[in-house]
RNA sequence: GGAGAGUUGUCCGAGUUGGCCGAAGGAGCAGCAUUGGAAAUGCUGUAUACGGGUUAAAGCCUGUAUCAAGGGUUCGAAUCCCUUACUCUCCGCCA
């Protein structure tokens, strides 16, 4: 939630700002006509409240002197009414106007690449040696099908498409990537964190995924429950309503979940492999941090990311995401891609954001800063990583020509010494 | 799922024959005094949001709202009624 004050004070920075993400100036006159109405209309309610009040006490103070007020009665009814009117009035146009309040997007930081479309993101670096393939690269479902670790079709069967069975290493893979990643964020300094995955509507308001993102998500049949789409709204609403400590800023926690998406609108993309599933694992980052350091942290955030790729060696680059591909609520993202040899492309497989005090103005979260005033912190998160693709990412770019993947050597010991998956040790029951 | 009790400020806690309640009292915290310094003690202060006025600003003045949330009754509700959420106790069920 942008701060509307100083929306009045300079429209023009936020038309300018806003342009740069497709939002029209005339939403930003709407927005302020908007607000010009609700002021005069709560003067005038306010003004009556007043004499009401007043009356009121009058009338109390004559009936503890036992005489008589029924004059004052009769006149203070009529102004009940005309406050009734007035009230309504007010409730409806600020409903309009929180609606549009809450659909404008965060305002890009100053040199975020400005494009209307996700082109123009600027490369930050590269990291990592694309590996030189003798033979040609398989993709990774290819791999993982051969192996018999990844079942598609059975999971189409039980569930439909754009989900997965891991089998045998294949889901022992999954389970060493993610542990590894946890291990690394609490070297880091994270408090890992094991969040529920079900959360109602004012949670899914506050991170900003709610009013305008309802397409994307899981609802729970007939409930205010929705099964998160990430755990950054779990991790984030921790917080909500809330006055964080001054003492415990900055807070960093991490959690693995299952994310839900129900992928509306993605129809005929990614279709195959691990890319882009109904479910899938990530590992999150969230960070609360006083307004002065929370640009610090971002890089710090981002820097706690990559280290998981250089880690396993994976080939990578960083990019700053254009105004336009960035989330709702970011300020600016860093999307962490992983290069996929069998695509012969990169495929985002983190992003990290900074969300200003944006989230935190919608779920009221503050601390004390050092003159005791309330102050609302920022909000960072990041993928930290996504699993899913990252063992995609190992199946494409360890693949051997004998179909078999060999293992990095930093999980080797999250996979109880296994150094290569082969077809022979891949799923015991499928000997 | 059934029955009952509860939800008040940073915390504890009073207030339920409606008006004198933004709300007693205590704790905590902050400032001042006392002290060589500290403890103890004493005094003072200690909500937030939104609007209006004023200010270079910090701030100050002022109005409205807020005693879980929403609605109702009433001239007026922390106090009465309804709905919902949550907490606790007992029973049932269950991992």
């Amino acid at each position: 939630m942008l701060d509307i004050k100083k929306i009045r004070k300079d429209p023009e920075f936020f038309k300018q700002k806003l342009a740069t993400r497709g939002i029209k100036a005339e939403e930003i006159d709407e927005v302020l006509e908007l607000d010009q109405k609700r002021r005069d209309l709560l003067q005038k309610t306010e003004a009556l409240k007043a004499q009401r009040n007043d009356a009121s006490k009058k009338i109390g103070e004559a009936k503890r002197n036992g005489e008589s007020a029924d004059d004052a009665i009769k006149e203070t009814r009529e102004l009940g009414d005309q406050i009734k009117e007035l009230d309504e009035k007010v409730e409806a146009n600020d409903e309009v106007f929180h609606d549009k309040m809450s659909r404008l997007p965060n305002i890009p930081h100053d040199g975020v690449p400005v494009s209307l479309t996700e082109e123009g993101s600027v490369e930050l670096r590269k990291v990592g040696k694309i590996r030189d393939f003798d033979f040609t690269p398989k993709h990774h479902w290819d791999v993982g099908e051969n192996l018999g670790i990844l079942d598609f079709d059975r999971a189409r069967k039980v569930s439909g498409a754009r989900f997965v069975y891991y089998l045998g290493l294949g889901a022992q893979l999954e389970r060493a990537v993610y542990n590894f990643m946890l291990d690394e964020h609490m070297k880091d300094g994270y408090t890992e964190v094991l969040p529920p995955y079900i959360v109602n509507a004012a949670s899914m308001y506050g991170t900003g995924q709610f009013p305008k993102f309802k397409k994307g998500v899981y609802q729970v049949n007939g409930e205010d429950m929705t099964l998160i789409p990430t755990a950054e709204v779990p991790l984030t609403n921790y917080y909500r309503g809330d006055v964080i400590p001054e003492s415990e800023l900055p807070v960093y926690v991490t959690a693995l979940t299952p994310c839900f998406r129900s992928e509306a609108g993605a129809a005929g993309r990614d279709t195959r492999g691990l890319i882009r599933m109904h479910q899938f694992n990530k590992v999150e980052m969230v960070k609360y941090t006083k307004p002065e350091d929370s640009w610090d942290e971002l890089e710090k955030m981002t820097a706690n990311a990559e280290n998981i790729l250089k880690k396993i060696g994976l080939p990578y680059h960083v990019i700053t995401l254009t105004t336009s591909d960035m989330s709702f609520t970011a300020s600016e993202t860093h999307d962490l891609e992983l290069w996929m040899p069998a695509q012969n492309k990169y495929r985002e497989v983190s992003s990290c954001s900074n969300c200003l005090d944006f989230q935190a103005r919608r779920m009221h979260t503050q601390y004390r800063d050092e003159n005791g005033k309330l102050q609302y912190v920022h909000t960072l998160n990041g993928s930290g990583l996504a699993v899913g693709r990252t063992v995609a990412a190992i199946l494409e770019n360890y693949q051997n020509e004998d179909g078999s993947v060999t293992i990095p050597e930093v999980l080797v010991p999250y996979m109880h010494g296994v150094t290569k998956i082969t077809k022979e040790n891949a799923v015991p029951f499928k000997k």
